[in-house]
RNA sequence: GUGAUUGUAGCUUAGUAGGUUAAAGCGCCAGGUUGUGGCCCUGGAGACCGUGGGUUCGAGUCCCAUCUUUCACCCCA
């Protein structure tokens, strides 16, 4: 049973709905080229170690959502659990802070692994759109990336996905903050839950992402990171939000958005939904200057997203957006004699290299068979060779739709189903 | 990891208070006289009733376990 059973929280895309992903596949490599952002692919595998460092070894991806195993030379390797570690690997493995700065990446449809209990919008294995751009500090770097997720969802139908802000500082500014939120917290820190007081001391700023009731209730009055920035983050970020307001762009800023990742510093987002149920966010990112070193290489600022294909899809799908379906065959041959056979090979490959899609019978049904099937697979044109046109080197040519019929000769197919 | 939920033909479902050969619609395949689609008609294939135990003379229908589905928590795309 279990070997025609795909792995819980896994998915196939089956043929029948596989345009509905080339359609957001081609509209995200076309937004992605107007901004001038190259595609990158890397392994979908890396060593354990990367993700340890890059994404933090006390952010509950690294710990318990990671599938990682030993190879038979006994490496320990790791499915990738988010897309930019492994991309900034690549980047400092390939030496492209040679290249003229800054570096714009983005991968498409690249699979991510997280060991998670499935539910509506999260899976086990998902694909993810992603954006890295390398080597700007600016926070015009950061509004071009937000720029492009904005496009992109308004490229595919959506325009109601509300933007999130925030800025979480950079570790100039973040122990200020640490402290003072430990100060806020401390007195009520009994009543929080256990995880809290586990990341009092080690991750504090988590606490503020905390979804416990009671500990919501403490947090709303906490310090925000936003009041606690350093001159720098400041600057970057009131020149962002300007930059989003001089765009006309609409965004909320959001004090306790702070991202489950280690390597985020400065500006984090999210694009949010609230169509497709509890898992509503589509598109998350943000800055990080810091993984780059942390990972071995010369300090280098960075920012990027990661925007979830099934999330996407399902957020079209609530918003009604209508997705073109494929194209029709144009001609597909049906025959009624073996000898045809040949013949009809010869005038599909002509077709097909004309450009055309076309299709021949291979079921050796009857005719109406054929036209049954031709109907159903959805045929502009019906070509039909019997032993009669055979002899007359002709064709009877049906057009589907309006189910007029006439006889051709054999030269004349090309011109006629144009 | 926690809580709840689901599991009958490819799909959507029906299966009486447990009782003989498990139904239907859609889909699929084939026919409906001489070489032809979309409607209609007829026929056919297709289900070890998720799996393994148990209760019972007898279980798709009851019990347990396990896997799976779905939703929520958590986390995140």
């Amino acid at each position: 049973m279990l070997i025609t059973k795909a792995p819980k929280g896994t998915q196939d895309v089956l043929p029948q709905e596989i345009y509905k992903w080339h359609y957001v596949e081609n509209i995200m490599r076309d937004t992605a080229d107007k901004f001038n952002f190259k595609e990158i692919r890397v392994p979908t595998f890396e060593h354990t170690e990367l993700f340890l460092r890059g994404v933090g070894d006390t952010t509950d991806i690294v710990n318990k959502e990671m599938y990682t195993f030993e190879d038979k030379g006994n490496r320990s390797i790791t499915l990738k659990p988010e897309g930019t570690a492994g991309v900034a690997r690549a980047f400092l493995q390939n030496n492209l802070n040679q290249e003229p700065l800054p570096i714009k990446m983005y991968y498409v449809n690249s699979p991510v692994f997280r060991y998670e209990r499935p539910q509506k919008g999260r899976f086990r294995e998902h694909h993810q759109f992603g954006i890295e751009l390398f080597g700007a500090q600016s926070a015009y770097a950061d509004a071009e990336v937000i720029m492009l997720a904005k496009t992109l969802l308004k490229q595919v139908g959506l325009t109601s996905v509300s933007l999130h802000l925030n800025s979480i500082g950079c570790p100039k500014c973040r122990p200020q903050y640490n402290q003072a939120l430990k100060d806020y917290l401390r007195d009520n820190i009994d009543q929080m839950c256990g995880t809290c007081k586990e990341r009092f001391e080690t991750n504090p700023l988590r606490i503020l992402d905390c979804k416990v009731d009671s500990c919501k209730e403490i947090v709303k009055d906490a310090p925000k990171t936003v009041d606690h920035l350093c001159e720098e983050c400041d600057a970057h970020f009131n020149t962002l939000k300007g930059v989003l307001n001089e765009l006309g762009e609409e965004f909320e800023i959001d004090p306790l958005i702070v991202r489950g990742l280690d390597y985020y510093t400065k500006t984090v987002f999210e694009f949010i939904t609230d169509t497709i149920g509890a898992q509503g966010t589509v598109c998350g990112g943000g800055r990080y200057d810091n993984l780059i070193e942390e990972i071995g290489g010369k300090p280098l600022p960075a920012v990027g997203f990661g925007m979830g294909m099934e999330r996407l899809l399902l957020t079209m799908e609530a918003a009604g957006v209508k997705i073109p379906k494929p194209e029709k065959i144009d001609v597909y041959f049906a025959q009624m004699d073996d000898k045809a056979k040949d013949l009809i090979a010869v005038k599909l490959a002509e077709l097909r290299n004309a450009g055309f899609k076309a299709e021949m019978d291979i079921m050796d049904r009857s005719l109406k068979s054929q036209m049954k099937y031709a109907n159903k697979i959805e045929c502009r044109y019906v070509a039909i060779i019997g032993s009669d046109e055979l002899q007359k080197g002709t064709i009877m040519l049906r057009s589907m739709e309006s189910g007029e019929q006439k006889e051709i000769k054999n030269d004349e197919l090309l011109e006629a189903v144009k």
